[in-house]
DNA sequence: TCATATCTACCTATCAGTAGGTAGACAACC
DNA sequence: GGTTGTCTACCTACTGATAGGTAGATATGA
């Protein structure tokens, strides 16, 4: 199963913005990351809009396997494999979650790279919202969006703060609010 | 009550950080707005790092002044103050929180910027522990810790999906999740 | 089957524009 | 006369993007 040179180029891509943001990432950057020119990047991603909407096109892709790999019945085991979805996301010194990073430069950036931003908030916050409406959680709707929101605001804090003991209280804390 | 030529630079970055991101803001930008030269900006901020530090601390303590003037004993009054300072900072398609920003591209940042933002966080958690533990409510930093990472990630979600509203749901999820 | 044509995936070279930063001149003010 | 603040003029490094070209695979047609 080899990788295409679109994949690597995503893959070079996906590492550098999660790791300094999207106007940091460069295509001579990502050229030395898989070997080839600045120019051939172009040739697979014609401007940096095209590749950050594939960016976070194949970002979301990949997170719904993960999703559907972990929808199951037991609303505890369920929230815990969410919640390690983002724990793992989540690298100190090295790579938070690509969406949260293209969500807080959301407003410099190109509108259709947010559409699919906000396309990745909606499928999670939808996910949720189906788990608590199947165990008859009351404002599933709302309590759905509150995690998607805890959690990539704690990821944020705990970045930031180089601690990642902020980050688990956060979603220890937000899953408690919502399974009492 | 004249503003410094500092205080004018100080605000166009704010400006500028708060809507495209700290690597989106340059010396140049900078200058134009406040209708000096960027060697200029330079004499008041050597470098990128030095006003990158000083714009989170400016920030910092300005919020600071604001949360002294909402402190008061009644808890529902309090908490209204706290999630309106934050939903004051949510501009749609202008801006979003300083620190979210910051935080969210912290991993590339230099670490002088990223001690400022994790105190910005560090404050805002303490104040609402203080309020939490003075009515007597159980767990007060872990509440404290989740109210803010919903707000800054409400924040983040709202700003991507252009939809204010997002914000105003899990500010008031959170809220209820604290006060019940 | 061989020649022609097209496509893929790169290359080199270059562009105009912008980045952060510096040296040194100059004027205003205490 | 020194300090403060701003200027002009410049540097090197890098940005996204384009032009033009090429080797090799693949498809088309006589």
């Amino acid at each position: 199963m080899s990788q295409t040179m679109k994949d690597k180029i995503l893959q070079a891509a996906e590492d550098r913005v999660r790791g300094a943001g999207f106007a940091e990432m460069s295509f001579r950057d990502l050229a030395k990351d898989v070997g080839i020119k600045s120019a051939s990047v172009h040739y697979h991603f014609p401007t940096k809009p095209d590749l950050g909407e594939a960016l976070v096109q194949r970002y979301a892709e990949q997170f719904e396997v993960h999703l559907e790999k972990i929808d199951q019945d037991d609303l505890q085991k369920a929230l815990d494999g969410f919640v390690a979805l983002y724990s793992q996301a989540l690298v100190l010194n090295e790579s938070i979650c690509l969406c949260a990073v293209m969500g807080a430069e959301a407003i410099g950036l190109p509108e259709n790279v947010n559409q699919r931003t906000k396309a990745f908030f909606a499928m999670n916050k939808t996910w949720l919202e189906h788990l608590f409406t199947r165990h008859g959680i009351e404002d599933a709707g709302d309590k759905a969006g509150l995690v998607v929101a805890a959690l990539e605001g704690g990821m944020i804090v705990a970045s930031a703060s180089n601690d990642r003991t902020l980050f688990d209280r956060v979603a220890r804390t937000a899953m408690a609010s919502i399974t009492i």
